[in-house]
This record gives structure tokens, C-alpha cells and sequence, in this order.
DNA sequence: GTCTATAGCATGATAGAC
DNA sequence: GTCTATCATGCTATAGAC
């Protein structure tokens, strides 16, 4: 099952990942995935083309990861903490947060969309699980589960500009043990 | 006061704000500032160096913006809360942050140095803060200064990621009142 | 499906006149 | 200091042969 089609997308994602919309060519592209001239165009319309394609695949399996952590075993915290701290290639960065910089994405709906998306599923996901620890008595009541939810993925999608500016993945470490200490707080076990 | 280089460097700080430096091109600059080539050629080597020298004043900008209200009056909760409610303009991003997802940045020691420098600063001035805030009595002896103050501008910068991903700014607000709320809880007053 | 050829424009920079 | 001319290369896509 390594079409071309398929070596087109793959390559692209890595490259959106890696470079960003504006900063990937076609014949990026078309190296990366030995793939002609030719053949990238006649499996796709061009680079707006492969790129959604590439980009629905990446949230898609964003979403598909976190939900591992979610749906697993333990507390409402355990849960949360196997998110924050499953293993990342955190000075890659998220391929997902990556594209939110990008001038291109950003002004070009259908391009935004399955970005939008992924986060607004990831923060509506963390607030049912804050709500879920309240109703079982493992967290405060005073916690705001929408605020809390969203500051915890901005904490991740920051903890990676950090590790990026500083070339470590030390900030990264320090911003989520600093979110899940404040959140500990709030644990009623 | 509004010399050639001077509008080349301006219309260099405005273009990797809003397309990075992959996405900006020498003649955007030129259209930008109203420079010809040869005059652009002229003042600076070339796209690399104009960029240095916009990264810079962008950098030392942010720190002397941040030290406004991490000088200002009132308790260190106040400052921090003036810190981070402070009017930002939300949808553009941070101008600093935003260059790392910048491959030829990151990869580039002399580009990357400014935005390290910048976050490194912040980080360390808001970890003082918090310390202070302890010594004074106005915050739990619990709390983790250095790992707080990450978490804080991590927040911040994935505050951005999120609302240029939601296309509002309501995401941003969310995180920062999250992690706001999780901070007052270790207030003393 | 894949190939090569070609197009029109942009990139990032240099050269040398004024 | 600023201008125009020029350069080799890259971008994104289309055309049409195989």
C-alpha cells in the first residue's frame, strides 16, 4: 500500500510539518516522494490540493492520539497527565499548531478548517473530562473546566515555541510539570 | 527621522510578523518601504541581515513592553494579571513566538539567538516575580517559580496558536483566564 | 499513470551607471 | 545613495507525447 498518491501525502505532510505551507514547493514535493512532475498533478489538482489532504490526515490523527489518553485507565488527572506527558517529538513541534503560523492557512478557510477543528475538539474533549472529575468528586468544584481546558492546550502548543526558541526540550517540561502542579491543586484525593 | 534604512527595517518587522521569514521576499520589502534595490542592497547585505536587525528591535521591544507591567504597581498578582491581560492584539500572533516555527531561523544560530534571548528573559524576570511574591507572603510557599512562570508563557504563546486557529480571540482569553484562576488559588490575600 | 517540454513570473543577489 | 540592467535559479502550473 505505497502508492504514489499515497508517498504524496506522506511527503507532504512531513514537509508542511517541517517548513510550513509557504515554505514547501511542489518539487519539494515531488523529490521527497519520487514522484514526476507529472504524476503529483495527475493525482492531484496542485499544492492546495495535497496539502488539505495532507492536513486532514495530520488532525485526524492528532485527535486519533489524544483520544488514546482520554479513554485510558485511571483518574480524570491520571488521564490528563498521560496527555500532557506522552512522549513528543517536542523540538519538531505540533504539526498541527505549526500551521496556524502560516500566512496562507490562516486567510484560506477550507485550508483552516480541519485545524479549527482539531482544537476546538481537543479543548471541548478536556473540559467533558475536568467536568467528569468535578461530578466524581476527584477535582474542586471552583475549577472552571472551559478555562482550565484551554489553558492546558496553550500550554502545550507554548511549551513547544519555547522549546523551539531555546533549541531544548527543557521550557517544554517545565511549562506542563508548572500546569499540572496548578492543576493538582485543585485534586480532592 | 524616517531615513531609508530605518523604513527598510520597519517594513522587515512588519513582513516577518505576519508571513515569517520564509514568506517574505526582498522585493516585498522594497514595495513595503518604498526602497528601490540598489538602495535595499545598498544599507544591508541582504535578506539576512535586514531580518537580523528587525528581529532585534522586535525582541528588545517585547522585553521593554513586558517590563512595563512587571515594574508597574501593586502585589506581584497584580502585576503578573496586568502582564497578561494587557491588550494585545490577539489574531496577529506574537511577533517573537512566531518565528520559531520558522525553519530557517531555528536553524540559523545568529537569527535564533534574539528569540532565545527574549524568552529566556521573560521566563527568568517572571520566576523573580513569583519568588518575590512568596517572600512577601502574597503566595503559597507551594508554588514552583520556575516551573509557574513557563507554564505562563507557554500559555501566552499557545493563547495565539489557539485563536488564530479558532480565527477569534476567544480561545486566547479562555487560556489566560484558566491559568489566571489556577495562579489566584495559590494567593494568600 | 508517468514523462518531458514549456510557460510566465518570482527569488535573491550582483554590476555598474548616475 | 539610488537607479536600472542582468543573472541563474526556483516556483507553480499546463500541454501533450508516450
Amino acid at each position: 500500500m505505497s502508492s504514489t498518491s499515497e508517498r504524496l501525502v506522506e511527503s507532504t505532510r512531513e514537509l508542511l510539518w517541517e517548513r510550513g505551507y509557504v515554505g514547501t514547493s511542489p518539487k519539494a514535493i515531488q523529490q521527497r516522494s519520487g514522484a514526476g512532475q507529472g504524476s503529483m498533478y495527475h493525482h492531484f489538482n496542485g499544492k492546495h490540493d495535497l496539502a488539505l489532504a495532507a492536513i486532514r490526515r495530520t488532525a485526524e490523527e492528532m485527535r486519533a492520539k489524544a483520544e488514546e489518553q482520554f479513554s485510558g485507565p485511571g483518574t480524570v488527572l491520571e488521564r490528563i497527565g498521560a496527555y500532557l506527558l506522552r512522549e513528543r517529538d517536542v523540538l519538531k513541534g505540533c504539526p498541527v499548531g505549526r500551521l496556524t503560523q502560516d500566512p496562507e492557512i490562516v486567510a484560506d478557510a477550507v485550508l483552516r478548517e480541519p485545524v479549527d477543528e482539531t482544537f476546538a475538539w481537543l479543548r471541548g474533549r478536556l473540559t467533558e473530562l475536568l467536568e467528569e472529575g468535578r461530578t466524581r468528586g476527584e477535582l474542586a468544584p471552583g475549577l472552571d473546566p472551559a478555562a482550565t481546558a484551554s489553558a492546558m492546550v496553550a500550554t502545550l502548543q507554548g511549551g513547544y515555541v519555547l522549546a523551539r526558541a531555546a533549541g531544548s526540550t527543557e521550557p517544554f517540561h517545565q511549562a506542563v510539570t508548572g500546569i499540572l502542579q496548578l492543576l493538582a491543586t485543585h485534586s480532592t484525593k
